[in-house]
DNA sequence: ATGGTCGCGATGCGA
């Protein structure tokens, strides 16, 4: 089974690539993130007349999570316990869905970016985690996959230059204890073990020519359960999706990630 | 320290 997650940078705008890219990989089961649309308004047709069967969440402008599955589509959860809101009472909802894919219980998780880290935004960012967390714990005992936008870099050699990340989310030691609780719990990074520790990125900013001169970030995970790390046969993220010279129209700035599970 | 580029949807805002 071939699971992928891709912070999509608008479903609408990007339809084409989506359903290359499943075509080109023969995806099984994709997460989507910032599908930037309701569920009504998302071209999700092509996908469907491949056999896939779609959930999506979606309110506004930028939130917005989807799995595409076509080796089964059940229990889908909207959000988890506790999850908090931010102002908005609508919102939070579209930052988590879960669903069963065969077998193995897979979430789509867009974690709050935070903003600034003297922004409320930022709070909220680390007790939306803490929340998750508490309903991980539930799944850790099954094939469970935390997948998505964690807006997390654990490592400095996540990020092209930690210097240049002072003053700024992503990688404040708060955000970086909140991920690591969760590897404490049993979750596990599936992906890193199979990149070479120099190319480890999944996202570069559109902002002055980041992709082409390699200068990104690693915040798009594969958390696995033990016993789906255990499945994990191989794993790869692949560039040539932000890469503005393959493929047709702008690619999003993040890059998709890819798992194979035996 | 600032500004650079996208997507959305009609203007600035969030990423």
């Amino acid at each position: 089974m071939r699971l992928a997650t891709w912070n999509v940078n608008s479903l609408r705008s990007r339809v084409d690539r989506v359903e290359a890219f499943v075509d080109r990989h023969e995806i099984d089961v994709l997460a989507l993130q910032e599908t930037k649309g309701r569920p009504d308004q998302l071209p999700l047709m092509g996908l469907e007349a491949r056999g896939y069967e779609v959930a999506a969440l979606g309110v506004n402008q930028w939130n917005g999570v989807a799995i595409c599955s076509r080796v089964g589509l059940d229990d889908v959860q909207e959000g988890f316990t506790g999850m908090p809101g931010f102002g908005d009472p609508v919102a939070p909802e579209s930052r988590a869905l879960g669903a069963v894919c065969g077998g193995v219980r897979v979430w789509s998780l867009y974690v709050p970016n935070g903003r600034k880290v003297d922004d409320p935004h930022y709070v909220y960012k680390l007790e939306w985690l803490a929340r998750l967390r508490q309903s991980a714990g539930s799944w850790l005992g099954e094939d469970a996959a935390l997948v998505g936008d964690w807006n997390i870099a654990p490592l400095d050699t996540d990020v092209f230059d930690i210097k240049a990340f002072a003053k700024d989310t992503h990688v404040t030691p708060p955000e970086r204890a909140a991920f690591n609780a969760f590897v404490e719990d049993g979750w596990s990074d599936v992906v890193r073990p199979h990149q070479p520790a120099h190319d480890t990125y999944t996202y570069w900013d559109y902002y002055r020519q980041r992709f082409e001169r390699n200068r990104g970030m690693r915040i798009d995970f594969v958390l696995g359960s033990p016993s789906l790390a255990r499945r994990v046969s191989g794993a790869f993220v692949d560039k040539d999706e932000r890469d503005p010279a393959q493929g047709t129209g702008s690619p999003s700035d993040h890059a998709p990630v890819v798992v194979d599970l035996a």
